[in-house]
RNA sequence: CGCGGGGUGGAGCAGCUUGGUAGCUCGUCAGGCUCAUAACCUGAAGGUCGUUGGUUCAAAUCCAACCCCCGCAA
């Protein structure tokens, strides 16, 4: 038997990881490439092409960018592929059951949650808002719903204290790749049987939008944190510098739970090399790295050297 | 031409509007204090003020072009 004819379909930096494992197995041949069309990015708005797009161009692998995947043309041009199996990850848009039901093998999904837990697009940075312990990958057949499909196989990973969505992303990335390269083989030679999603424990996990970043000073210092966390790199959790007239952005990058001090929320406790502690509604937080509006990122103490802040003063 | 902020000793900033002596908080080095210290005191080194050109008796400061960095936005 010749190998298996797999279109991938992928947009985000996460899907590379598991593009670059399917390249590498001589069992598969990527006939083509399907992603998101450039879009404006960068300070000139320029196009871009996807993270996706760029590891294709490299491989010398087909790349389609429809702008619509429920249009007519892409999908037939999609069959003249004979793709025996479509896989996807992170690719941004909803597929058609034409486009479900093409491939003999169906589409498979890569998902970076345990499913039923945290369907959707932002998976990731939930898990970690919602204090979880654990999270992973789940590899799944894709079905009319949202990432609703019949399970083909899952890992767990542990969020540690010093995870962020970056370490967290880049980590699932790995970890869905290499649970790809295992699961796909097996699931082709009939030793998986997909189950169906435990109806218990499902939830939603809804893009999330830069105002979702804005720290709320009334909430515990531990929630705080873990926002903190979540939304660094992006789209970063950031508050402003009370009192100017020019309101100043300050976002912040590097934070932990101060079990020290409390105060008032908002309020600036003790501002010195050992960082930015500002009163939580319960505990504070201590604010290790900081970026102004405009300036580059800086560890507090570096921060502090020429942007003195008040004690007493407050965040918003 | 999407909007905006910025490039000043090693770091972060002020000074620019109203041209005329290089400033602040740190760091570094030396010395002092101290049981000790990331604390405190004293002293020192370290900068062709992003680049090029223009205006002027005189440019960090005014004008022009260019290079680079950052936030927004996506």
């Amino acid at each position: 038997m010749s190998s298996l004819r797999l279109i991938f379909m992928g947009t985000a930096e996460l899907a590379c990881a598991s593009l670059e494992a399917l390249t590498l197995e001589t069992a598969f041949e990527v006939a083509g490439v399907v992603t998101q069309p450039d879009r404006p990015k960068g300070r000139d708005l320029k196009l871009q092409p996807s993270a996706v797009k760029q590891l294709a161009l490299s491989k010398h692998l087909p790349v389609l960018q429809p702008e619509r995947a429920r249009n007519e043309a892409f999908i037939a041009e999609l069959r003249s592929y004979q793709p025996d199996l479509i896989l996807v990850a992170a690719y941004g848009q909803i597929l058609p059951p034409s486009i479900l039901e093409m491939p003999r093998f169906g589409c498979i999904n890569v998902h970076t949650s345990l499913l039923p837990k945290y369907r959707g697009a932002a998976p990731i940075q939930w898990a970690i808002l919602h204090d979880e312990a654990e999270t992973g990958v789940t590899i799944m057949k894709m079905d009319a719903g949202l990432d609703t499909g019949d399970i083909l196989s899952q890992a767990a990973t542990p969020i540690a204290p010093e995870d962020n969505g970056q370490s967290l992303h880049d980590r699932l990335a790995m970890i869905g790749a290499g649970l790809l390269a295992r699961t796909l083989p097996e699931y082709l030679n009939g030793k998986i049987t997909p189950r169906p999603q435990p109806v218990e424990g499902a939830s939603y996990a809804r893009k999330i939008t830069k105002e979702d970043g804005r720290l709320d000073w009334s909430q515990p210092a531990r929630a705080l944190w873990n926002r903190v966390r979540a939304f660094t790199p992006w789209p970063g959790a950031f508050v402003f510098e009370a009192g100017a007239i020019k309101p100043r952005m300050l976002k912040i990058w590097e934070a932990k739970v101060d079990e020290q001090l409390t105060g008032p929320p908002g309020q600036i406790l003790s501002a010195d090399r050992m960082g930015i502690v500002v009163g939580c509604a319960e505990k504070s937080l201590r604010i290790l790295s900081l970026q102004r509006e405009g300036g580059r990122r800086l560890p507090t103490q570096e921060f502090l050297a020429g942007h003195p802040l008040r004690l007493g003063g407050r965040l918003e």
